[in-house]
DNA sequence: TATGAATGAGGTTTCATTCAT
DNA sequence: CATGAATGAAACCTCATTCAT
């Protein structure tokens, strides 16, 4: 019989990478890099750890790849887009935001952020995904600074320097998305209402 | 030379367990329970790692031990103690908490904190040590809630549940505790004015 | 268009055989049996590593058959048999071989002699694959030995028990083709004649 | 009770380094560098694989500082030495190496020739260690090239260029021990005698 | 009490072989 | 006939733990 067509094999080929990538996404934000098995993301993708590496030269390679895949088709990302498009006062986009990224927890959004976490306390990362995780942050970094600079001029933000209030909301951000994602579930609202008044005026 | 007697035996057996354990809590707090090897342990005590197994029977009790001794002597609590008798307003005990939590940061005060929140996400921890994080978590909760009740009456604090507030103001400081550190080092007490903004009146 | 005919596909059969024989000739020569990677054969033949599998039943059988089809129509073989009808002293014989068997490193006779000296130092070989080995040495001896007892009837070469001077002649020519093939490229017929000082008359 | 002293240990470890290394050199002769099991160079050394990573850190590492030593306690080394001193013919010189090196053979400086020739036909060996390899050849050539313009001067070997000569006995020489070692031990000095004919006047 | 030699389980990676298409 | 996806045994290497001295 004919061996498979090319559309049915890049098919295959693209499922399985993805089955994998998905499964070492959430597998590394379990875990940290270090201490993911090869064995265990091959189990969280229901196929054997020799395939894995049919896919990908090496764990790192693993890493690296499902990072770039899961930035892609991030739906944090997507949101942001989505906010800047919105029709409604800064503040109320950075409400918006921080109730997605926390209520996101758990899903695939929050676990990037881990992951990118504990690379940057990991050794021996090499540079290429070190460069990667520190775009990730450029980019919120400048997503939100404009926004905070209009909720200033709209007089919702206090005065101060714009980037360090920026750099102390995601830092404050990414730190609880990383320790205790389950807390912020309860009363989330409430809880953001509470968080967010470090930075509003009134 | 008479051999020393038992009292000097069990003072040299101490000293020995205590310059372990100091060296378990660096180390733990700075790589997290499984990365955490014996040797490196041992290097930093500067004994060999063999005699790491005459004072404790395992990898886990080291942690244990190290844990318990950690926190009975740990500078946080005695911070604690010197705090609720100063004669300060509770916003400002507060204020000076969040900064000595922060600005210990590297020190051994925070590694306890890093070494519970890696326990908090580490599969497998025995149960007992597990028990010895909740407790040491609910230690502070209940150190706080009479200061934010007391801040509430002052007029100092905003009017909410005071468990919700305690339990998101520790929530917040153990995960940027965790997360990055050297973040809070410069322009501290500016950073800290504008995170306490969350809980204060205006 | 009509099915092929079944001698066509035989002849199919055959190509693909051959062209697979022919890469893994040359595969093994270069890394040994057990070094050499199926897929590397595969690529080398063109084709992927699953046809291999159509073709032969294992690895050892590719060897196998390989070094069958190759001795058939081994160069050196009919180089052999037109030595043997050349109108020129033994003598001649003896280094018209010598510097066709040092000049044809590197191409695919001399990959038969370097198969067959790895296969000797290998464990675990099968017999059936021993068995062959021994018979090409055997084929060369016994080519050779009329040669040397003729050369030794013109005058030109030693007289010692011929048996031992091919022995001695045959050694050192494969351990020499074997070791560095490229050695010899550069003043070859000098090298050469240096070299059959051994077993000539002066 | 108080820990091996200084000395003590310091015999064990170079005992069981010195045990490792012989157990690495047989091993590696025999197989070649990749085909080299860590574990069964511990097995031939009576100890547990992972002792071996106690000694050294990498199978490259067991390979480097194995040929380093045997070559500092090589007997060839030590031969050659005896050799330049003896009070023989530059030719007698000659014939006493070819026989104390193809006698040798199975012994370990026949290892070193063996393992020394199966680096140079392998990918990927570090430079650090083929250096070492190329400076073994060259202490050959350097020894000989003298012994050789001697043995021209003395008439008893053939006026050719004696680097190519050397050049030549060497490539023989290290060619056959690497191939077919038991073949010369019968009948040895007939078989050394002719080979010899290829340098000799007469 | 103190050392570091010794073991072996477990993790990463390679590759012969099988198999669905 | 042909492909390459899929499996798992086996090799390298690390490190918790034990033990002789």
């Amino acid at each position: 019989m004919a061996p498979l067509n090319e559309d049915q094999l890049e098919s295959i080929r693209n499922e399985r990478k993805i089955q994998i990538m998905r499964a070492a996404i959430k597998t590394f934000a379990a875990n940290g890099f270090k201490l993911t098995k090869i064995s265990l993301i091959a189990k969280e993708a229901g196929i054997s750890h020799g395939l894995v590496y049919h896919y990908f030269k090496s764990k790192e390679e693993v890493l690296y790849e499902s990072l770039e895949w899961a930035m892609e088709l991030n739906e944090t990302r997507k949101y942001l887009n989505d906010l800047s498009k919105m029709e409604v006062t800064p503040l109320e986009k950075i409400r918006k935001f921080t109730k997605f990224a926390l209520s996101s927890s758990k899903s695939e959004s929050s676990d990037i952020f881990r992951i990118i976490q504990n690379l940057e306390h990991t050794e021996g990362v090499p540079t290429h995904i070190l460069d990667f995780t520190k775009n990730v942050g450029m980019m919120y970094v400048e997503f939100f600074i404009p926004i905070f600079i209009e909720g200033q001029a709209a007089g919702e933000i206090i005065q101060e320097d714009p980037e360090e209030l920026v750099g102390l909301f995601l830092t404050i951000i990414s730190g609880v998305m990383a320790d205790d994602p389950d807390y912020w579930h309860e009363n989330m609202d409430r809880k953001i209402n509470i968080f967010l008044r470090m930075i509003t005026t009134r």
